[in-house]
DNA sequence: AGCCTTTGAGTCAAAATGACACTAAGATAA
DNA sequence: TTATCTTAGTGTCATTTTGACTCAAAGGCT
């Protein structure tokens, strides 16, 4: 079309970036969802949060790299990953760049079981996904994106269950869902909700040592196109 | 990670390719979804169909490139333009590509009034897009994965408006759901749908010449944040 | 004048949803 | 041993939503 008026390279750099997300009991030991962020090490944005990603392989698949990513900054398997969105606005960088950079956003979800092995260090921190520091980029509409896409896909899908362990009671169920969808859930009609859409099984067993009457345990049921 | 092993260039190239959708009446008279598509003009899939779209620019944004491609290849402007997946697999050519190419898709929706006016050529050429020929690459997938997102849409959004022009009757909206569902709704139902969401309010005009009852004329309601 | 067509209002039963009551079954305390 | 506490699990009821359907209204057409 025309010569570029400004930037270096001819073609634009391609990045995979994740947004990952686990949930983790807080103070008060309900579930919250929480995300690991890095520091960043060079300009733009020095030393501020940001999402943990790097450049796409040439020999990488787009979700392969957000695995690596993932493996690398946290030391974690994602149990779920699905691709979010390419930003790739010329600006994103907010002029301090020199080179234009396509990102590629993945999401992944972390069991909770997991999440607890995950690495913290100097440049790798867990935040609660809702009181994010300013980050990098535009990475805080990124992770308010990701967020709303994990809320609507919990109403119609069933990832909730990667949340949990292989086995599982419908209150530790309703506990993912509630801390996902930032509200209380009636017992009684979740119950009901998840019996009516077949997504769970009855293991036979119950779990014991509770303080109150054993509840029943399940398990997901197979479903033919898991994604993943 | 390793040298590569075969592929040549360093950094993937960036493409932006766009499933065009609009509605034109069949032979019997009907609504159906159509979708322009371009003949390949070098290997690979050379001579096969395939979505029309092209290398990014350097100083351009990614729906920027997409409006682009689709002004150039159908001469129409989107009346609605949003980004779809970003594919990016290592052997997505098939093996006989020599450099790696990571497509980001969009869909665009153009109003079936404008439609007409689009160009048809030896090399683009329109078809339903439910009856399309094989495609290069995966595009067959993608129009797929854009079909249903585009039915999902309509259940939530107001999308189904950009297909008509500024004011319409019920039937007429009613139509566009029909055609783009597949399948019939029920006229008083469908009413009631409609006034409910709020998405609409009468002109205070009717549409004469119809051989029975004047239907209403309705226009869309304005409202925030609507998209592009 | 009578007929045809679709509009637009309305009805009705079935299904889904939200709020809530109540019994079941264990642990714990008295 | 019995009462109490807590959550599990079942059930009820009113409200809302959905799908199928009826019918008068309002034009054009013969």
């Amino acid at each position: 079309m025309s010569i570029a008026t400004a930037r270096s390279t001819e073609t634009p750099t391609l990045a995979v970036s994740t947004v990952i997300f686990t949930l983790r009991p807080n103070e008060s030991g309900a579930l919250q969802l929480a995300t690991p962020l890095v520091r960043r090490i060079r300009a733009p944005f020095e030393g501020q949060w940001a999402l943990p990603g790097g450049p796409l392989q040439v020999n990488e698949d787009l979700a392969t790299s957000a695995s690596h990513t993932l493996r690398d900054t946290t030391g974690l398997e994602p149990r779920y990953l699905e691709q979010l969105y390419a930003f790739g606005s010329v600006d994103r960088a907010g002029g301090a760049l020199a080179e234009r950079v396509v990102s590629i956003i993945y999401w992944a979800l972390v069991g909770a079981d997991e999440a607890e092995r995950a690495i913290d260090s100097e440049n790798v921190q867990w935040f609660w996904a809702d009181e994010l520091p300013t980050l990098a980029f535009d990475h805080n509409q990124i992770v308010e994106y990701a967020l709303g896409r994990l809320r609507n896909k919990l109403e119609y899908s069933r990832i909730a269950h990667v949340f949990l362990s292989e086995s599982f009671t419908l209150a530790q169920l309703r506990e993912v869902y509630e801390a996902v969808l930032g509200r209380e859930l009636d017992p009684g009609n979740f119950r009901r909700m998840v019996e009516s859409t077949g997504t769970v099984e009855e293991t036979g067993e119950v779990l014991a040592g509770t303080r109150h009457r054993p509840p029943k345990l399940y398990r997901a049921t197979i479903q033919a196109g898991e994604t993943k």
